[in-house]
DNA sequence: ATATCCAGCCTGTCTATACAATTAAATCAG
DNA sequence: CTGATTTAATTGTATAGACAGGCTGGATAT
């Protein structure tokens, strides 16, 4: 946990956009460059209030009000007595992430495979391309794959693909690969919404995760973006007996 | 678009539980209990800082840093040269957070009450003081909220809170703020948990949602900190018919 | 009547100062 | 050496004052 030296303050905005932002926006954006660069390690001491105020000629309720937003933020830990520490990372709710099912049951040491029951090039309808936000008739591939963990059913991934913008996504080899992997390599997810249900599973549902007609199931479904188009959108159904989402925020 | 009667200002702080709060969360407090009770209404326009500043007589950056923070949060929206107005409704981002359910009623336009079923002052079994990390027979308080949105249950609220953090929780009127509204005003959330799964009711709960055994629900377990210390953990239930979570990441 | 300008209100930011609370380290008493 | 006490550093909050910039409505000039 060793110093940030008061050395480093003096050029801490030297390699900013010259944008015409008020004092304490630079210097929420020069400190998170520093972290984003890594030249600031994760829980190393950051100048304090005083250091700065003395460093850059500012007033300290500036330097506050820069520090205090990046820890709500959280960039940063604040210590009374202590100091301004980097935080340890930015964790998002691991709820509301994306994840890889494969990775997921691997975790858990146990093991994966899938079964690739659909896949085939069609045009949106008019509901597909409302949710992919194309025309009607864009090109979209549908997949429908089936995962297992211990050779039990653990989620049927039901997926259409805008293949603008995946267009190999059908030449894939799902066996060894899930749809995200590939979907990860070819358009970098940076943003995605969730809605999550619970819900009884339809007949084919039912044989597909072998349960009873009865057992309530959660359904996830997922948009991904990248930049302003999405990528794809899922239907994820998961047996409730099975499987459980678990989430983490804050920090 | 009217304005909100500067006479309101003078008892802004009266039905607050007396903390030991900063004045700035006070009133950020105070405004986020007008808005939802519906007392200021979306788009209206909320007192001046000025006006604040004169009718409770505490300082201007006082003021300003809540207005400041409620609009960062969502709750407001400021136009300079025009005033401060009740926010539309709260951001997505917002909504992943820990949230509360009667805000999320009111952002929908809907009417929210509650019925209290459960509250009292008990020792922790052993599976509680597991999940509030205290000792056996440490004192807690249960609570059981029952939600409704247009007269229809929407959530069983099953909650426990560690008195040493929350001692006045059994004194709050809960017809008047949600428990997570009083939670989050004597020890601000700084990090959380959440389990998510699809289950299938039991009869009590059945009867209390008003739905048949059939219907799968949609079940949240969430643990709640304050700095290093867990201070409450809720289980709650929603009729899979009538609730969706939504979630919103990146950007 | 129409266009222009301006005063007044409001938010946005910055500064300087003050005191409280917390922590760690240094100092002191035994 | 040990334990208690003081001190210094740091963050947390509150205040008063200042000026800039955006918006509106009314006064003014044409």
């Amino acid at each position: 946990m060793s110093d940030v030296t008061t050395s480093n303050l003096l050029n801490l905005f030297d390699d900013l956009p010259d944008a015409p932002l008020p004092i304490y926006a630079k210097l929420k954006q020069a400190i998170t460059m520093k972290i984003s660069s890594g030249e600031w390690q994760t829980n190393q001491r950051v100048p304090s209030e005083a250091e700065v105020v003395k460093a850059l000629g500012v007033s300290r309720m500036t330097v506050n009000r820069a520090l205090r937003e990046l820890t709500a933020e959280g960039y940063l830990v604040r210590h009374q007595g202590l100091g301004t520490f980097v935080a340890e990372k930015k964790a998002h709710s691991a709820l509301f992430e994306v994840h890889n099912i494969a990775e997921e049951v691997a975790a858990r040491g146990h093991k994966h495979h899938s079964e690739l029951l659909v896949l085939e090039a069609a045009k949106a309808t008019m509901e597909e391309a409302m949710t992919l936000g194309v025309r009607t008739n864009h090109g979209i591939f549908r997949s429908v794959v089936l995962h297992f963990e211990n050779d039990l059913p653990i989620q049927i991934e039901e997926r259409i693909v805008n293949t603008t913008l995946a267009p190999d996504y059908d030449k894939q080899d799902f066996a060894k690969h899930t749809p995200y992997e590939y979907l990860m390599s070819v358009a970098p997810m940076t943003e995605g919404e969730h809605l999550v249900e619970a819900i009884l599973p339809n007949a084919i549902e039912c044989e597909r995760l072998q349960i009873q007609g009865s057992e309530p199931c959660l359904q996830i479904k997922r948009r991904t973006w990248a930049g302003d188009d999405i990528v794809t959108a899922a239907r994820l159904l998961h047996p409730g007996s099975r499987f459980q989402l678990f989430g983490h925020f804050g920090r």
